[in-house]
DNA sequence: CATGAATGAGGCTTCATTCAT
DNA sequence: GATGAATGAAGCCTCATTCAT
């Protein structure tokens, strides 16, 4: 029978999270010290090592929750009634994005755990799999854009699912490092290139 | 061994940007040591810091050096006549990319990069110009795109480039981290997307 | 060993102070490296590194420390009753002096500071400080010397106490360099040249 | 018979050490870097190492070449016909210090040496036959002070040297490092304690 | 359960000196 | 004689992690 409850325990994991994600945010993973989550936290090296066990596993916890959220996002944009156009989603994508790419949104974790995921055996395990899950997410909507007849009948809808999310990337490194786009500059991009459902149709 | 040639301190500082590249390609900026520098490069350390006042310094050489041939690339490929199709200048960057990746290529800098990009105002700086020149060859696409009647005559091509651009960073990590896609996968996406000068067009 | 007493904390900052006396005092302070002061003190690089943020943080408290406690040592001979002569004076003081010129003495510090002080701003000023503090107490006793009417009423009180002072590092750097010098030495000679308070005066 | 003059090699020598002289005063011997003597000296590494065999050379001859310079002028102020008073000697001592401790001033390199001497057996060596023949001026001047009765007859001459000796040490720093005192402050004080050939005697 | 003092390997960089050209 | 590229030991300091209290 534990002392503390299992509500309390979880509390402090996500104290410690939440602290790791501001540290991480602001000096990314290497330029953060456990003594700046320490600090972050309020709590003592003791506690912290009590519920995480490396500062790995803290960056593993958080990207992969981080990770998580977004996916959630995505599947809320797509799987919105009447079929969405893809300018649509990811003009809600993009939305969401920026609103948590401030100074110490959990965006700003997104390119640190790519670079992670190059040289860690660990991350690539995380990182792959929270890619996957968004990949599927964007292939069942490459299904619906198919049986919705925006795409031929023999599309290969895994090929456009690779190919639509990987503008999410694009756009996130744009914003975070140059700043000058918004989700309207994107959504425009799109549209004009990919007019599906819209008045009028490209080359036509 | 003094009084050498100009050329001589060029090879020498390519042959440590060389070493570099291998280093920072298997393990990462930080994961790297200078030690590892010195022994791939096979130089002292002394004469390392002769050519380059720092890591960091290294680093930026390396990125930069990096990005101006990837934008060379681009460049070539988008400027070829007749006009290319999105899917063949995808096809040709990404085989280019591809090729660029392996185990020690110098395309797994560039996610390292980006991460650098938003916690050191000096990575930020470089990177960011790179990201706005190879924006600049997209926009110049664009511009092509619309003369060739491809792009409606109000086409907004800014938006059009950032996201198409937009594209790349998540092929190089579906490719880095999955692994699973090919430069046919995505030019078949592409192209089932946006069929510009393909026989049939989407929606039609 | 945690939540350890305040007593604790200044105890170990203590021991870590005492250490690198004895390597400053043995090798200077350049040629002591932290790895010397890390094995004298019986700590390692981290436990120092918790009580002093760097190299130089231990050389100033342990300049600022030696020099206080030299402050009051000349205080307590300078404030005796009734008021001694300056060869009394001198001779107290150089005593102490030699009294801490062993090999391991923190007189041998002294001019480590000073020479420090000329180039290093920080250290100019906490050594800046002391010179001056010590000189106030002479300034005290130039006073006295004149109210006990040793020197005339209009003498430049300043003037004298900067003349005395001056006095001791001409004996510390004689006794730690040439060593041919004692306390008596000095006291003859200014006994001889000031012979206020004594059966004869000069050019009398 | 060799191929350049003894004198175009003596000039080197000395344009070397003027060089080191500088960089020393400005920075300190071992802030100061052998590339920075090259830079300052406007020669080649190798060139310096064929004058010189090593930085402690270098440090080692500046200061015993400084020293000298130190001595001659105090000879010179002490030889004065007729006997000069202390004050007087020190005056023009004093001045002649105030004159050289520039920021680039050669005086700036005594406490350097002072120091280095507590700690390198080498420089304890000319250091202290510096110091030793600068005493034997002083002791020279007592004796005369002693032959015009300005002494007793039985005075210690050799203590009165290190005593008066022993003002120059402390003047220096309080100048350099305080600089809040002149030379006239300086004689002043002296003049005040002892006023060996002036219309009042202290304590008279 | 929590604390935080302590560890110690390892990181980046400097610098006096040498010697091939 | 002169040059300056190269050496490599050694310096200062950080930081993830542990464990006695």
């Amino acid at each position: 029978m534990p002392r503390v409850s299992e509500e309390h325990l979880e509390r402090r994991r996500q104290q410690i999270l939440d602290a790791a994600r501001l540290c991480f945010a602001r000096k990314g993973f290497h330029d953060s010290s456990m003594q700046d989550v320490f600090a972050e936290s309020g709590l003592s090296a003791g506690a912290v090592y009590r519920y995480f066990k490396s500062k790995d596993d803290i960056i593993a916890a958080l990207a992969t929750q981080t990770m998580i959220e977004l996916r959630g996002t995505m599947a809320e944009a797509i799987n919105a009634e009447p079929l969405p156009t893809p300018a649509e989603v990811i003009t809600l994508i993009a939305r969401n994005i920026v609103a948590r790419s401030g100074p110490e949104g959990p965006v700003r974790l997104a390119p640190q755990a790519w670079s992670l995921a190059l040289v860690n055996p660990e991350a690539t395990g995380y990182v792959r799999e929270a890619i996957l899950a968004m990949r599927g997410v964007w292939e069942d909507y490459a299904e619906r854009m198919r049986a919705a007849g925006w795409l031929p009948a023999d599309a290969d809808t895994h090929a456009v699912a690779v190919a639509i999310i990987g503008l999410l990337p694009g756009f996130i490194l744009q914003h975070l490092i140059i700043g000058d786009i918004t989700p309207e500059t994107l959504a425009r991009g799109v549209r004009t290139l990919l007019p599906y459902g819209e008045p009028a149709v490209p080359g036509g």
